[in-house]
DNA sequence: TGAAATGTTGGGGCG
DNA sequence: ACGCCCCAACATTTC
């Protein structure tokens, strides 16, 4: 009867397979409007940050191409979600929209109102299951809570009896003929000019839907069975580099969870052989991060263990930039930060030692880290990055013990023992031998300078004494269990 | 998904 | 031959 268009508002769903809004969209047999919003004005301080908004652009250059080879592009504009929805109604006469959840607290409260809004406008509104295997309402423990622990979590989604399965590409797409009008992407002005800090990302990353399936299909062919035991290497390539792609859903955990068990058969027989149960459980940790942003939504901003309101942190300014340029003093920090700086990502046993010597070593707030992270990751995601700041911390849930506290110099000679990792990203330390590459402090003056370095000026004197720094450490723990 | 301190064990040098 | 000490190597506990 009628051939009103429906919307598809592609929000952090960037892909057309295995999209549920899309689908459910095409199902009705209309014209569909493929329409991002760039509102992220709205976000409660939580607004994309440099390296995710040059993600951002890439990917939507990449939605748009696989749109046009189909048929018509993706309408791109930007202003508050409402009035922008409104206007393209008004526009087009669309009588239905169509998109998949997020999860973070600002845009559920401002999906909600937009999805009451619509309703009473008389549109057809449906939000879909779009980028995770499970909704954090979903598993429950048998109290009928959330869980709080991974273990049990884990298990529980092991339990549920399957991940139904990925979506094909709706098949005819059709849109309308003449589309509404959209802005240009290069108008956004997404990508970083003067300084171009951003000049060697891609080097690393190919965004967008064929991107993501590549470097899923690279990782499941060489790297997936070594997993466990390679993925804590910062220097090889063991890990699957598909958190970008998964965040800004150029690729489903759906997809990844029944490609990974597909290649798990076909090579031994077994669903869920070691290396692919340890690159499952990691999967998973996404989504038991989601369940806490969920069912604890302040966990961005406040720890969950209220006790620790009370820690004693320490502003250091010139602490915390060292820290953020690397140039701590201690080789394996300094090596992740520049590869954070330099590629948009770090390794994340890396980010783990990172992150304890920001917190422990220097005292200085997790959520310092994570605003730094936030800013300068392409994969920044505001619920694995703040459940992982609150791990490290000590003080979110199923946390890491408060005196976990990691040695950069034994973390440094266990996963990067031959030193390639920091070679490559500190390389004016490239010339020392492998006894000395993570304590430089201790090397003779005749290895120092053979290998071209003076401490306190090529390469910095370490910025605190990592045993002196762990008695502080602990010591300030221990005040805050007494009191 | 630690590290450091402390405890235990056992082999070998030595009187 | 035997006991004693030293000290790796490993285990346990503590933070």
């Amino acid at each position: 009867m009628s051939d009103a268009p429906s919307i598809v508002w592609f929000r952090l769903d960037l892909r057309l397979s295995d999209n549920p809004a899309l689908t459910a969209a095409a199902q009705r047999g209309r014209a569909i409007i493929p329409l991002f919003i760039l509102d992220d004005d709205d976000a409660e301080g939580w607004a994309f940050g440099g390296a995710s908004r040059w993600w951002l652009h890439q990917s939507l250059a990449a939605l748009d191409a696989d749109l046009r080879a189909r048929h018509g592009g993706l309408i791109l504009r930007r202003g508050p979600a409402q009035d922008i929805l409104d206007q393209v109604i008004s526009e087009t006469g669309a009588d239905a929209v169509f998109w998949n959840r997020r999860y973070e607290p600002w845009a559920i409260a401002r999906d909600g109102r937009i999805k009451e809004h619509l309703k009473d406008r008389d549109l057809t509104v449906e939000s879909c299951n779009g980028a995770l295997l499970n909704e954090p309402w979903e598993i429950k423990t048998n109290q009928g809570g959330p869980y709080k622990v991974f273990t049990p979590y884990w298990k529980a989604v092991r339990a549920t009896g399957g991940i139904s399965d990925p979506l094909p590409i709706p098949q005819p797409l059709s849109t309308l003929s003449s589309p509404p009008a959209s802005d240009d992407l290069e108008r956004w002005n997404l990508r970083p000019t003067r300084p171009n800090w951003a000049a060697a990302f891609p080097e690393s990353w190919t965004p967008g839907a064929e991107g993501a399936a590549e470097r899923l299909a690279d990782f499941l062919d060489d790297d997936v069975f070594a997993y466990k035991d390679q993925r804590n290497a910062p220097g090889k390539p063991g890990t699957s580099r598909l958190s970008p792609h998964l965040h800004f859903g150029e690729i489903s955990p759906r997809q990844i969870w029944h490609a990974a068990i597909a290649k798990s058969l076909s090579e031994t027989g077994e669903p869920m052989a070691d290396g692919v149960m340890t690159f499952l459980s990691e999967v998973v940790w996404r989504e038991f991060s989601y369940n806490l942003l969920y069912h604890f939504p302040h966990l961005p901003t406040d720890p969950l263990k209220t006790e620790f309101a009370a820690f004693p942190w320490i502003e250091d300014p010139a602490a915390l930039k060292a820290w953020q340029t690397g140039m701590t003093g201690y080789p394996i920090v300094d090596a992740g930060m520049r590869e954070l700086w330099t590629t948009g990502w770090m390794h994340n046993r890396v980010r783990m030692i990172a992150a304890s010597f920001l917190i422990k070593d220097l005292m200085i707030h997790w959520s310092e880290g994570e605003a730094w992270f936030w800013d300068t990751l392409v994969d920044a995601d505001l619920a694995s990055n703040a459940a992982s700041w609150q791990w490290v911390a000590g003080c979110g849930a199923d946390a890491s013990p408060y005196f976990r506290i990691f040695n950069p110099v034994l973390q440094g000679g266990k996963f990067d023992p031959d030193g390639t990792y920091v070679r490559q990203w500190v390389p004016e330390l490239a010339g020392l031998p492998d006894k000395v590459l993570h304590t430089p402090w201790e090397a003779s003056p005749l290895e120092l300078r053979s290998a071209g370095i003076t401490l306190g000026q090529t390469y910095p004197e370490r910025i605190v004494d990592h045993g002196w720094a762990r008695d502080r450490a602990l010591a300030a723990y221990k005040a805050l269990k007494a009191a």
